[in-house]
DNA sequence: CTGTTAGCGCATTCAA
DNA sequence: TTGAATGCGCTAACAG
């Protein structure tokens, strides 16, 4: 129970003022706001602080001054899981930067016993961003309860609340129509991770349902007969390393095989670009792939990766800047990061 | 001033107790610990918290039972430095993996203006993980002063804190053992990022001094001629992809070229790697590549890496079961994390 | 320039 | 089973 730490009696503000014989109010001074007493009684008391060995308590600063200094982070899966998808840690990055620059904290946040509600009431955060946020979820709910701000990334861009996010709709109708003007037919689509094991059937990714419209009307404008589209493979896929390599080696061993693959990850395209080697295909020769990212890391990749480019670092920092704007008071708003699709050379014609 | 939320008054246990006809006692009991009161009164607290969105503050419990349920992984840098390496996402999931069990959030923390006793000092955290420790940092005094649980990685294996690590300088004097025994002389080694740019000539980086060690050992091993010894290479390199990059064809393109570089993270590897498809070169025909770390997404490099095997994820899990050890009352004590040299296809006979 | 007086919102001992 | 009283450690009006 802890008893080694409490043991120590923690020294606190009133017996650094009695030893100081000065007020308490005099020894928060000295340390808050050290102009508002004199030269004198602010050193005995930093003296005095240096050998009892007193610092202020984080905690009941807080629940004084309200302001935790810190915002949170929140996932919809637990931290171990998420992070293997090298995208979050640039969305991390650019949460990080203005933190930082302001002097707060980052807490990472995932549900609470698989409910992601419960963390929005208990969480000590000044505020929030919240990734992968179903669309019908009643979150938005826990959040005004709580009367807590936050923003959402890739999320709706038309809510009531903040949101940052790109044009998911259009940028994977340009990534589509490329395979598509390109001759390929038999496309395999990768999904992006069920948001939560659980509520794997009853999850709406808003950022999924874009790309999913932005495909389909690609489609559409090229005519596609019904017999090509039923070529089309949908293949769930995760977003670390290992299982998108066998997840690759299984669907370039299918016969027939496709003939290019529609990732919605970069991690997705390695997994893919690896397991090529392995079978000896080459790309884009044997097989084409297309992603969503491009991850500075994905330069790494010979050829290059034809993908759309979103900043990721740049949603986060956006994300962290909008967040901070409401804790300054200001209303909510929304944010379009802009993203392109960046032609390389990891599509053939066919 | 944050007067936005403010203004909405949040509804506190008092006045949910006056609503519901009972005392605070009971609403806390309601909320924490529902066997002691009845069902009813139970189902009317709840009944009515719900109407008048009443949440526990998280803050007031913290001050009251003294456990903020959060731990903070401590950095030497800001989070979007640190970030840029892989490796650190790895340690973050370990650490991560336990925190979700238990319960516990995990915030990310780095220097307050540049000291990091600071940050030690103003914390709400029950204890921390700390990465990057200075030989001589006084980090362990603001611990000590805050009585505040902690675990180093990467640090003192024989300090009275408690550390997680590997065997740096063994496992390197086995790496370096690779290079001299297939000939290679003329070796460009890479160096591991400054802790803080400000304090770039005094940091002391007890990880870089082991491995330093275990090349120097292997080296005597080898009887290398001064002169051989003198075309070594030392080289700065940061931890993120684009740097490494340019400093990898920067020594790709010296002459006479060194045969092979001995990295100290993957990313570093990665960074050669691409450099040398850039230049025509290949590995290892041409030049040679060992490392440190072997990241599960390293495995897209082909030939295959030799690399020192660290488990980043298994370090950090370790870490934090050493913590939570502490915050139940036990000592603090140290593990040495197993870790091996993979040997495949990157270095070459010469 | 300094000290006094109230809280901040909750948990918990003890008595009823 | 319930409630009153007390304390957690600090900040911030306000008064001196």
């Amino acid at each position: 129970m802890n008893l080694v730490y409490n043991a120590f009696m923690k020294v606190t503000i009133k017996e650094l003022a009695e030893k100081a014989g000065v007020s308490k109010t005099a020894v928060s001074f000295a340390f808050n706001n050290p102009k508002r007493i004199s030269a004198d009684t602010y050193n005995r008391i930093m003296q005095i602080a240096r050998e009892i060995g007193y610092s202020p308590d984080p905690v009941a600063r807080i629940l004084a001054t309200h302001r935790t200094q810190t915002i949170g982070m929140l996932f919809p899966q637990p931290v171990t899981e998420i992070f293997k998808n090298p995208h979050i840690a640039e969305l991390v990055r650019g949460v990080g930067a203005l933190c930082d620059e302001k002097g707060y904290s980052l807490t990472l946040l995932s549900p609470l016993k698989g409910v992601i509600d419960h963390t929005v009431q208990n969480a000590a955060v000044d505020g929030m961003i919240i990734l992968g946020v179903d669309k019908y979820s009643t979150v938005h709910d826990a959040f005004r309860q709580r009367s807590m701000p936050y923003v959402a990334i890739d999320a709706d861009m038309n809510a009531e609340y903040s949101n940052v996010g790109i044009d998911d709709a259009s940028l994977s109708e340009k990534l589509m129509d490329i395979l598509l003007d390109n001759g390929h037919r038999r496309i395999c689509f990768c999904s992006l991770q069920p948001v939560a094991e659980d509520l794997a059937e009853s999850v709406h990714s808003i950022t999924y349902d874009a790309r999913t419209q932005g495909i389909r009307k690609s489609v559409e404008k090229h005519n596609l007969s019904e017999e090509d589209k039923n070529q089309f493979i949908y293949i769930d896929s995760e977003t670390s390393f290992e299982p998108c390599f066998r997840m690759a080696k299984e669907v370039l061993s299918k016969n027939p095989r496709p003939t290019a693959v529609f990732c919605n990850a970069d991690i997705q395209a390695f997994g893919f670009y690896s397991a090529a080697q392995d079978l000896g295909l080459s790309i884009p020769e044997d097989f084409s792939v297309v992603s969503f990212d491009d991850l500075s890391i994905s330069r790494i990749l010979k050829p290059g990766l034809t993908a759309v480019h979103q900043n990721a670092y740049e949603k986060g920092l956006c994300a962290a800047k909008l967040l901070m704007e409401q804790l300054d008071g200001c209303a909510p708003r929304s944010t379009l990061v802009p993203a392109s699709v960046e032609e390389r050379g990891s599509v053939a014609r066919i």
